[in-house]
DNA sequence: CTAGAGTTTGGACTTTGTCTAATTCGAGAT
DNA sequence: ATCTCGAATTAGACAAAGTCCAAACTCTAG
Protein backbone atom coordinates (compact mmCIF):
# COMPACT_ATOMS: atom_id res chain seq x y z
CA UNK A 1 0.00 0.00 0.00
CA UNK A 2 1.01 3.02 -0.69
CA UNK A 3 0.66 6.86 0.77
CA UNK A 4 -0.19 9.90 -0.51
CA UNK A 5 -1.06 13.11 0.89
CA UNK A 6 -4.60 12.22 -0.20
CA UNK A 7 -5.22 9.23 2.18
CA UNK A 8 -3.58 11.03 5.23
CA UNK A 9 -7.06 12.25 5.91
CA UNK A 10 -9.00 8.96 5.65
CA UNK A 11 -6.17 7.32 7.52
CA UNK A 12 -6.29 9.46 10.59
CA UNK A 13 -10.24 9.51 10.31
CA UNK A 14 -10.00 5.77 10.43
CA UNK A 15 -8.04 6.07 13.68
CA UNK A 16 -10.75 8.70 15.32
CA UNK A 17 -8.34 11.57 14.71
CA UNK A 18 -9.63 14.59 13.32
CA UNK A 19 -7.73 15.14 10.39
CA UNK A 20 -6.28 18.92 10.52
CA UNK A 21 -3.52 20.58 8.32
CA UNK A 22 -0.57 20.07 10.80
CA UNK A 23 -1.62 16.43 11.47
CA UNK A 24 -2.12 15.70 7.82
CA UNK A 25 1.74 16.96 7.28
CA UNK A 26 2.94 15.24 10.46
CA UNK A 27 1.02 11.58 9.29
CA UNK A 28 2.49 12.44 5.97
CA UNK A 29 6.10 12.52 6.98
CA UNK A 30 5.73 9.56 8.14
CA UNK A 31 3.66 7.37 6.26
CA UNK A 32 5.03 8.15 2.98
CA UNK A 33 8.31 7.53 4.38
CA UNK A 34 7.62 4.34 6.42
CA UNK A 35 10.78 5.09 8.11
CA UNK A 36 11.37 5.40 12.34
CA UNK A 37 11.98 9.08 12.44
CA UNK A 38 12.51 11.21 15.75
CA UNK A 39 10.47 14.08 16.68
CA UNK A 40 13.05 16.43 15.42
CA UNK A 41 13.28 14.69 12.30
CA UNK A 42 9.64 15.08 11.84
CA UNK A 43 9.59 18.94 12.39
CA UNK A 44 12.76 18.94 9.52
CA UNK A 45 10.82 17.29 6.85
CA UNK A 46 7.50 19.07 7.98
CA UNK A 47 8.78 22.53 7.93
CA UNK A 48 11.13 21.85 5.03
CA UNK A 49 9.60 24.50 2.58
CA UNK A 50 8.19 26.72 4.97
CA UNK A 51 6.99 26.99 8.33
CA UNK A 52 4.08 24.71 8.56
CA UNK A 53 3.86 23.62 12.40
CA UNK A 54 5.74 24.01 15.91
CA UNK A 55 7.54 21.94 18.25
CA UNK A 56 4.32 21.81 20.59
CA UNK A 57 2.59 20.73 17.92
CA UNK A 58 4.90 17.30 16.72
CA UNK A 59 5.41 16.28 20.09
CA UNK A 60 1.29 17.15 20.91
CA UNK A 61 0.34 15.30 17.43
CA UNK A 62 2.69 12.42 17.85
CA UNK A 63 1.54 11.43 21.33
CA UNK A 64 -1.94 11.22 19.98
CA UNK A 65 -1.10 9.09 17.12
CA UNK A 66 0.73 7.10 19.67
CA UNK A 67 -1.91 6.68 21.87
CA UNK A 68 -4.58 6.03 19.18
CA UNK A 69 -2.49 3.30 17.61
CA UNK A 70 -1.60 4.59 14.48
CA UNK A 71 2.32 4.78 15.58
CA UNK A 72 4.53 2.87 17.57
CA UNK A 73 7.52 4.39 19.82
CA UNK A 74 10.99 2.72 19.97
CA UNK A 75 13.13 3.25 22.85
CA UNK A 76 16.69 2.28 21.64
CA UNK A 77 18.50 5.12 21.80
CA UNK A 78 18.93 6.82 25.29
CA UNK A 79 18.95 10.36 23.68
CA UNK A 80 16.28 10.39 21.64
CA UNK A 81 12.79 8.24 21.17
CA UNK A 82 11.67 7.01 16.95
CA UNK A 83 8.10 6.83 15.91
CA UNK A 84 7.64 3.54 13.81
CA UNK A 85 4.43 4.05 11.00
CA UNK A 86 4.84 0.10 10.90
CA UNK A 87 2.31 -1.22 13.80
CA UNK A 88 2.66 -4.72 12.47
CA UNK A 89 4.20 -6.66 15.18
CA UNK A 90 7.83 -6.74 14.54
CA UNK A 91 10.85 -6.25 16.31
CA UNK A 92 14.45 -4.30 14.86
CA UNK A 93 18.12 -4.44 14.08
CA UNK A 94 19.70 -1.38 15.74
CA UNK A 95 23.02 -0.15 14.31
CA UNK A 96 25.09 1.64 16.93
CA UNK A 97 26.79 3.51 14.91
CA UNK A 98 25.00 5.17 12.87
CA UNK A 99 21.64 5.17 14.27
CA UNK A 100 19.96 3.28 11.44
CA UNK A 101 16.77 0.81 12.28
CA UNK A 102 15.59 -1.82 10.55
CA UNK A 103 12.70 -3.83 10.59
CA UNK A 104 12.41 -7.35 11.48
CA UNK A 105 9.13 -8.97 10.98
CA UNK A 106 7.80 -10.75 14.15
CA UNK A 107 6.51 -13.69 12.09
CA UNK A 108 10.05 -14.80 11.58
CA UNK A 109 11.14 -14.81 15.04
CA UNK A 110 10.62 -16.99 18.04
CA UNK A 111 10.77 -16.77 21.35
CA UNK A 112 10.43 -19.44 23.87
CA UNK A 113 11.03 -19.65 27.80
CA UNK A 114 9.58 -16.43 28.54
CA UNK A 115 8.99 -16.27 32.52
CA UNK A 116 5.00 -16.20 33.96
CA UNK A 117 3.71 -12.69 34.09
CA UNK A 118 3.51 -11.42 37.83
CA UNK A 119 0.17 -11.96 39.32
CA UNK A 120 -2.15 -9.65 37.59
CA UNK A 121 0.32 -8.27 35.21
CA UNK A 122 -0.82 -7.48 31.54
CA UNK A 123 1.66 -7.98 28.88
CA UNK A 124 2.65 -4.50 26.84
CA UNK A 125 4.44 -6.03 24.36
CA UNK A 126 8.13 -7.69 23.95
CA UNK A 127 10.68 -5.42 22.13
CA UNK A 128 13.39 -7.59 20.21
CA UNK A 129 16.45 -5.39 19.70
CA UNK A 130 18.94 -6.84 17.93
CA UNK A 131 22.44 -4.28 18.51
CA UNK A 132 25.00 -4.19 15.49
CA UNK A 133 28.33 -2.32 14.84
CA UNK A 134 28.78 -2.17 11.22
CA UNK A 135 32.73 -2.84 11.47
CA UNK A 136 35.12 -0.21 9.93
CA UNK B 1 28.65 -13.53 46.37
CA UNK B 2 27.86 -11.01 48.93
CA UNK B 3 28.79 -7.44 48.75
CA UNK B 4 30.73 -5.65 50.98
CA UNK B 5 32.40 -1.52 50.59
CA UNK B 6 35.66 -3.82 51.54
CA UNK B 7 35.07 -6.27 48.23
CA UNK B 8 35.09 -2.94 46.23
CA UNK B 9 38.41 -2.22 46.02
CA UNK B 10 39.31 -5.49 44.53
CA UNK B 11 36.36 -5.62 42.50
CA UNK B 12 37.14 -2.48 40.77
CA UNK B 13 41.14 -3.46 40.49
CA UNK B 14 40.22 -6.71 38.66
CA UNK B 15 38.53 -4.55 36.21
CA UNK B 16 41.81 -2.39 36.08
CA UNK B 17 39.89 0.48 37.64
CA UNK B 18 42.07 2.54 39.94
CA UNK B 19 39.74 2.45 43.24
CA UNK B 20 39.11 5.91 44.47
CA UNK B 21 36.71 6.61 47.15
CA UNK B 22 34.30 8.24 45.09
CA UNK B 23 34.43 4.87 43.03
CA UNK B 24 34.07 2.73 45.50
CA UNK B 25 31.52 4.26 46.93
CA UNK B 26 29.20 4.34 43.23
CA UNK B 27 30.23 0.65 42.81
CA UNK B 28 29.14 0.13 46.52
CA UNK B 29 25.97 1.66 45.68
CA UNK B 30 25.24 -0.49 42.70
CA UNK B 31 26.41 -4.10 43.97
CA UNK B 32 25.62 -4.00 47.69
CA UNK B 33 22.14 -3.69 46.11
CA UNK B 34 22.22 -5.14 43.24
CA UNK B 35 19.45 -3.17 41.70
CA UNK B 36 19.20 -1.42 38.23
CA UNK B 37 20.13 2.24 39.38
CA UNK B 38 19.64 5.57 37.33
CA UNK B 39 22.59 8.05 37.55
CA UNK B 40 20.39 10.17 39.48
CA UNK B 41 19.74 7.44 42.01
CA UNK B 42 22.92 6.39 42.29
CA UNK B 43 24.27 10.05 43.04
CA UNK B 44 21.67 9.74 45.94
CA UNK B 45 22.37 6.99 47.36
CA UNK B 46 25.93 7.99 48.23
CA UNK B 47 25.35 11.46 48.80
CA UNK B 48 22.69 10.26 51.59
CA UNK B 49 24.81 11.12 54.73
CA UNK B 50 26.76 14.34 53.13
CA UNK B 51 27.45 15.45 49.94
CA UNK B 52 30.82 12.72 48.68
CA UNK B 53 30.44 12.45 44.53
CA UNK B 54 29.51 15.26 42.41
CA UNK B 55 27.16 14.96 38.96
CA UNK B 56 30.03 15.11 37.10
CA UNK B 57 31.97 12.44 38.77
CA UNK B 58 28.97 10.01 38.79
CA UNK B 59 28.82 10.07 34.73
CA UNK B 60 31.91 9.81 34.17
CA UNK B 61 32.64 6.84 37.01
CA UNK B 62 29.70 5.25 34.98
CA UNK B 63 30.67 5.58 31.89
CA UNK B 64 34.30 4.13 33.08
CA UNK B 65 32.66 0.86 34.67
CA UNK B 66 30.72 0.79 31.63
CA UNK B 67 33.81 0.77 29.46
CA UNK B 68 35.14 -1.99 31.61
CA UNK B 69 33.01 -4.05 31.59
CA UNK B 70 32.12 -3.79 34.86
CA UNK B 71 28.06 -2.73 34.41
CA UNK B 72 25.80 -2.57 31.94
CA UNK B 73 23.16 -0.12 30.22
CA UNK B 74 19.87 -0.87 30.09
CA UNK B 75 17.81 1.23 27.75
CA UNK B 76 13.55 1.15 28.31
CA UNK B 77 12.75 4.38 29.35
CA UNK B 78 12.60 7.21 27.29
CA UNK B 79 13.97 9.67 30.06
CA UNK B 80 16.87 7.75 32.00
CA UNK B 81 19.39 5.12 31.47
CA UNK B 82 19.56 2.44 34.40
CA UNK B 83 22.91 1.28 34.92
CA UNK B 84 22.62 -2.93 35.82
CA UNK B 85 25.71 -4.61 37.91
CA UNK B 86 24.58 -8.03 36.39
CA UNK B 87 26.55 -8.35 33.33
CA UNK B 88 25.64 -12.63 32.82
CA UNK B 89 23.86 -12.65 30.11
CA UNK B 90 19.93 -11.54 30.70
CA UNK B 91 16.90 -9.99 29.68
CA UNK B 92 14.50 -7.53 31.21
CA UNK B 93 10.59 -7.55 32.45
CA UNK B 94 9.84 -3.81 32.67
CA UNK B 95 6.63 -2.48 34.76
CA UNK B 96 6.25 0.52 32.41
CA UNK B 97 3.66 1.92 35.32
CA UNK B 98 5.94 1.69 38.06
CA UNK B 99 9.35 1.86 36.12
CA UNK B 100 10.45 -1.54 38.11
CA UNK B 101 13.00 -3.67 35.83
CA UNK B 102 13.35 -7.41 36.96
CA UNK B 103 15.97 -9.71 35.31
CA UNK B 104 15.26 -12.66 33.30
CA UNK B 105 18.15 -14.45 32.66
CA UNK B 106 19.29 -15.65 29.32
CA UNK B 107 19.61 -19.11 29.85
CA UNK B 108 16.03 -19.68 30.02
CA UNK B 109 15.45 -17.75 26.84
CA UNK B 110 15.69 -19.15 23.74
CA UNK B 111 15.68 -16.62 20.44
CA UNK B 112 15.08 -18.55 16.73
CA UNK B 113 14.45 -17.02 13.18
CA UNK B 114 17.13 -14.05 13.63
CA UNK B 115 18.20 -12.66 10.25
CA UNK B 116 21.36 -13.00 9.39
CA UNK B 117 23.85 -9.69 10.30
CA UNK B 118 24.42 -7.53 7.40
CA UNK B 119 27.97 -7.92 5.65
CA UNK B 120 30.60 -6.18 8.02
CA UNK B 121 28.27 -6.27 10.99
CA UNK B 122 29.25 -7.17 14.36
CA UNK B 123 26.77 -8.09 17.00
CA UNK B 124 26.64 -5.76 19.85
CA UNK B 125 24.13 -7.73 21.83
CA UNK B 126 20.39 -8.76 21.83
CA UNK B 127 18.13 -7.19 24.37
CA UNK B 128 15.09 -8.46 24.88
CA UNK B 129 12.24 -6.35 27.17
CA UNK B 130 8.99 -7.73 28.21
CA UNK B 131 7.08 -4.98 28.96
CA UNK B 132 4.11 -5.02 31.29
CA UNK B 133 1.55 -3.01 33.28
CA UNK B 134 0.12 -4.05 36.59
CA UNK B 135 -3.58 -4.09 36.28
CA UNK B 136 -4.87 -2.05 38.49
C1' DC C 1 -22.28 37.17 12.11
C1' DT C 2 -21.27 34.94 16.85
C1' DA C 3 -20.04 31.43 20.19
C1' DG C 4 -17.52 27.67 21.69
C1' DA C 5 -14.89 23.65 21.22
C1' DG C 6 -10.83 22.03 19.45
C1' DT C 7 -6.23 23.07 17.79
C1' DT C 8 -1.96 25.44 17.39
C1' DT C 9 1.65 28.33 19.06
C1' DG C 10 5.87 30.75 21.31
C1' DG C 11 8.46 30.53 24.77
C1' DA C 12 9.49 29.53 29.57
C1' DC C 13 10.70 25.65 32.05
C1' DT C 14 12.52 20.88 33.37
C1' DT C 15 15.36 16.89 33.10
C1' DT C 16 19.11 14.34 31.71
C1' DG C 17 23.43 14.51 30.34
C1' DT C 18 28.10 16.79 28.53
C1' DC C 19 32.06 19.69 28.83
C1' DT C 20 35.87 22.39 30.65
C1' DA C 21 39.03 24.86 33.27
C1' DA C 22 40.44 24.98 37.88
C1' DT C 23 41.34 22.51 42.01
C1' DT C 24 42.38 18.61 44.85
C1' DC C 25 44.19 14.06 45.75
C1' DG C 26 47.52 10.66 46.64
C1' DA C 27 51.40 7.36 45.72
C1' DG C 28 56.07 7.34 45.05
C1' DA C 29 60.50 9.95 45.22
C1' DT C 30 63.59 12.48 48.16
C1' DA D 1 57.61 14.65 56.48
C1' DT D 2 57.46 17.09 52.32
C1' DC D 3 57.47 17.51 47.39
C1' DT D 4 55.86 16.42 42.80
C1' DC D 5 52.93 15.54 39.13
C1' DG D 6 49.63 12.74 36.74
C1' DA D 7 45.12 11.18 37.86
C1' DA D 8 40.74 12.28 39.66
C1' DT D 9 37.21 15.39 41.12
C1' DT D 10 34.51 19.45 40.95
C1' DA D 11 31.26 23.59 40.07
C1' DG D 12 28.81 25.34 37.06
C1' DA D 13 27.95 26.70 32.21
C1' DC D 14 25.98 24.54 28.42
C1' DA D 15 23.07 21.51 25.31
C1' DA D 16 19.38 18.46 23.71
C1' DA D 17 14.97 16.44 24.27
C1' DG D 18 10.75 17.06 25.95
C1' DT D 19 6.75 19.36 28.81
C1' DC D 20 3.58 22.89 29.94
C1' DC D 21 0.64 26.85 29.64
C1' DA D 22 -1.89 30.80 28.53
C1' DA D 23 -2.95 33.29 24.44
C1' DA D 24 -4.38 33.15 19.78
C1' DC D 25 -6.31 30.99 15.99
C1' DT D 26 -9.69 28.05 13.24
C1' DC D 27 -13.70 25.81 12.12
C1' DT D 28 -18.31 24.72 12.36
C1' DA D 29 -23.04 25.00 14.15
C1' DG D 30 -26.59 28.10 15.28
MN1 LIG E 1 2.30 22.46 3.05
MN1 LIG F 1 31.58 7.80 53.04
ZN1 LIG G 1 9.91 -0.57 13.18
ZN1 LIG H 1 19.44 -6.45 34.53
Amino acid sequence: MRYSRDNMAGLLRSHDINPTHQRIEIAYALFSRMEHLSADQVMALVNVHHSETSKATVYNTLSLFLQKGLIREVIVDPNKVFYDPNTRPHHHLYDVESGHLTDVDAEDIHISGLPPLPEGAALEGIDLIVRIRKAG
